[in-house]
DNA sequence: CGGACAAGCTGA
DNA sequence: CAGCTTGTCCGG
């Protein structure tokens, strides 16, 4: 489409600049090429910025004096990625060149036109080998849940995915598949390319030429799968055929800074938009991809050897010389041959309170959550004393709900703080071990040869990402996370169990097991590991959601920052939203879906000033 | 967002 | 009232 009778052409731009959530109209150079997301530069009130191209051949806005196109960059999102940022700046309460620029190449591509017959959409492909799986693996479910529309499969820890990818890399269309790190996502990448399936890995970091390569590469069309972490919800993938999850219940998923977008809600949208299938793969699907999609399962055999033998040591039981940190078990595997990787999440959580007499946990009669101690005065923190008139009450940080000091189970009423670092507990353990202990933080440098090889080693979770392989888990105080007053603690405590459950799959002669320290054994994420069935935990924690108003039974968000106060007055109280607070200035909204919230968000401009509207938030 | 411009404050 | 700060508006 070129100029008509000499008329120059007219293209709408979103600048890249954050706080301009508005298009302008430009003229397009004589005998410049433009297409819908191309990145380009503009004159804007007295500087030049970055935009987007977001329409073509507009009918400019009456009485204004276009200004030139200065400069066309180079290409970006293809259309349907730049109205999918539009639906995730609705869903998120957002701006769209946030979403954009995640969309965008990390560099400049000039053409998408490699070769001379340069065909951009749809390069030809090897006709898909249908029918039997690859490797014959002989596996139904791989089928099963390729055909799904909807699918949400679930497999066990120790299952292979790779031939679930590798099948849906063959058939027809590109397959674009999501994994919650850059590093998963280049070792599934490089094995589907040694396998010939022409793959390509984006992300963001890294060289950044070879990032803008692979961006190129997805969005030419000639890559049969384009894989990646997060961001790659919105990389190029022209003539799309599926979009697979893996680990979707992986809370990496999810954006931490405004816009608070989810990878996989974001797949779910952009597949359904597409009409093309969208796969959700966890040992421990999410309450919110069980609400979405069509649940398949292996069988139960298939899925119970897909978990490790897990063992539940009651910590109310252990002998009181040794500390609670080490039970007999525990020490019988730090002794043992193989490599044990133990867990003890220390980091400024909550402080646990345990019974005095009987060692049993403080916890909430109506939710369960790990309950704190609250003085009515300044009083005295470290021993509840009974007292009279309006001594201090056990408090739940998740529901509110207060009860005097007491033991539920042996009406006791004096209650002793849990507390043990990572560093204390190294020692000891050396000490019980005869060997040495290596110790893992998020911070703490070590060696990768030390990670791959020391048979020995502590950490707070962080530990379970850094190292790949080991005979045993241990999680040294599993109660830290079981009873952590976020919403989410259960189905988070699961998926560390799984990830666990990961690193000792396959264990030679499969003699890897998970040890599990509790004071709370008949907890149901632990009933459900034990049975190697997260299923049963989801069916729990469904039903207890809409007890407490959490999602995924409602949308919520969480409104905060200087400007919130403004925002709010002019939030007003809409029909079927539920607005609290503020709370340490922070308002809480819920309303019975995400239509109904982002609505309601969408339909109040937005004040000056920093304003933070975190949609879905994982703690509230 | 950041530049332009207008209205408001301060000091001699 | 010049000179500067603070606030509001708008960009093609």
């Amino acid at each position: 489409m070129g100029a008509v009778d000499g008329e120059q052409r007219v293209v709408r731009v979103l600048p890249d600049v954050v706080g301009i959530d508005k298009e302008f109209d430009y003229l397009v150079p004589e005998g410049v090429d433009v297409h819908i997301g191309d990145v380009v530069r503009i004159q804007l009130g007295g500087r030049r910025v970055g935009g987007w191209v977001t329409g073509l051949d507009v009918e400019p806005a009456a009485g204004v004096a276009l200004r030139p196109l200065a400069r066309v960059s180079g290409r970006g999102p293809a259309p349907e990625l730049i109205e999918l940022a539009g639906w995730a700046a609705w869903r998120w309460a957002g701006r769209r060149a946030h979403l954009l620029r995640t969309a965008s190449p990390p560099g400049v591509v000039r053409s998408l036109r490699l070769g001379p017959d340069d065909a951009v959409v749809t390069a030809p492909r090897p006709e898909a080998e249908h029918g039997a799986p690859p490797d014959g693996s002989g596996a139904g479910w791989i089928d099963e849940a390729l055909s799904s529309a909807h699918g949400v499969l679930r497999l066990p820890p120790g299952a292979d995915r790779y031939p679930l990818v590798l099948e849906a890399g063959r058939r027809p269309g590109i397959t674009l598949v999501l994994c919650p790190s850059v590093a998963d996502a280049q070792v599934l990448g490089r094995r589907l390319r040694r396998d010939g399936v022409r793959t390509a890995i984006v992300a963001h970091d890294g060289p950044g030429a070879a990032a803008t390569g692979e961006w190129a590469h997805a969005a030419s069309g000639r890559a049969q799968v384009v894989v990646g972490a997060r961001a790659a919800a919105w990389a190029p993938a022209p003539d799309l055929g599926r979009v697979v999850v893996l680990d979707e219940h992986d809370e990496v998923y999810q954006q931490e800074q405004t816009p608070t977008w989810h990878a996989r809600d974001v797949a779910v949208e952009r597949a359904g938009r597409a009409s093309v299938p969208c796969l959700l793969v966890s040992p421990c699907p999410s309450l919110e991809a069980l609400a979405w999609g069509d649940l398949v399962t292996v069988d139960r055999g298939t899925e119970r050897a897909g978990w490790p033998r897990t063992e539940v040591v009651d910590q109310r039981d252990l002998d009181p010389g040794l500390g609670p940190l080490f039970s007999p078990a525990l020490v019988e595997l730090v002794r043992g041959e193989g490599r044990v990787v133990c867990v003890l999440n220390r980091t400024g959580r909550a402080r646990l309170l345990a019974c005095a007499a009987c060692s049993t946990l403080a916890r909430c009669e109506v939710c369960d959550a790990a309950v704190s101690l609250e003085e009515p005065a300044g009083g005295p923190e470290d021993e509840a004393g009974s007292g009279s008139g309006p001594g201090p009450e056990l408090v739940c940080g998740r529901c509110g709900t207060r009860r005097p000091v007491v033991c539920l189970h042996c009406h006791a009423s004096r209650f002793k703080n849990l507390r043990l670092g990572v560093s204390r507990a190294r020692e000891e353990l050396e000490v019980l071990a005869g060997r040495a202990v290596v110790e893992v933080t998020a911070a703490a440098e070590v060696d990768d040869a030390t990670l791959a090889e020391a048979p020995l080693l502590i950490g707070t979770e962080a530990v379970l990402h850094r190292v790949a392989r080991a005979d045993s888990v241990a999680f040294l105080d599993f109660d830290q996370e079981l009873l952590s007053t976020r919403y989410r603690a259960s189905e988070q405590a699961m998926a560390m169990l799984a990830r666990a459950a990961r690193l000792v799959r396959r264990g030679a002669d499969g003699r890897g097991r998970l040890l599990v320290q509790t004071r709370t054994p008949d907890h149901q994420v632990l009933v459900a590991t034990r049975a190697a069935d997260p299923g049963r935990l989801a069916e729990t924690e469904r039903a207890l959601r809409p007890v407490f108003n959490m999602p995924p039974a409602v949308a919520m968000a969480i409104v905060s920052g200087q400007a919130a106060p403004d925002f709010m007055a002019g939030f007003g109280h809409p029909d079927r939203v539920r607005v609290e607070g503020p709370v340490d200035g922070a308002w809480r909204l819920r309303a019975p879906d995400h239509e109904i919230l982002c609505d309601a968000l969408a339909a109040v401009s937005r004040p000056a000033g920093r304003l933070r509207i975190e949609v879905d938030p994982l703690r509230a």
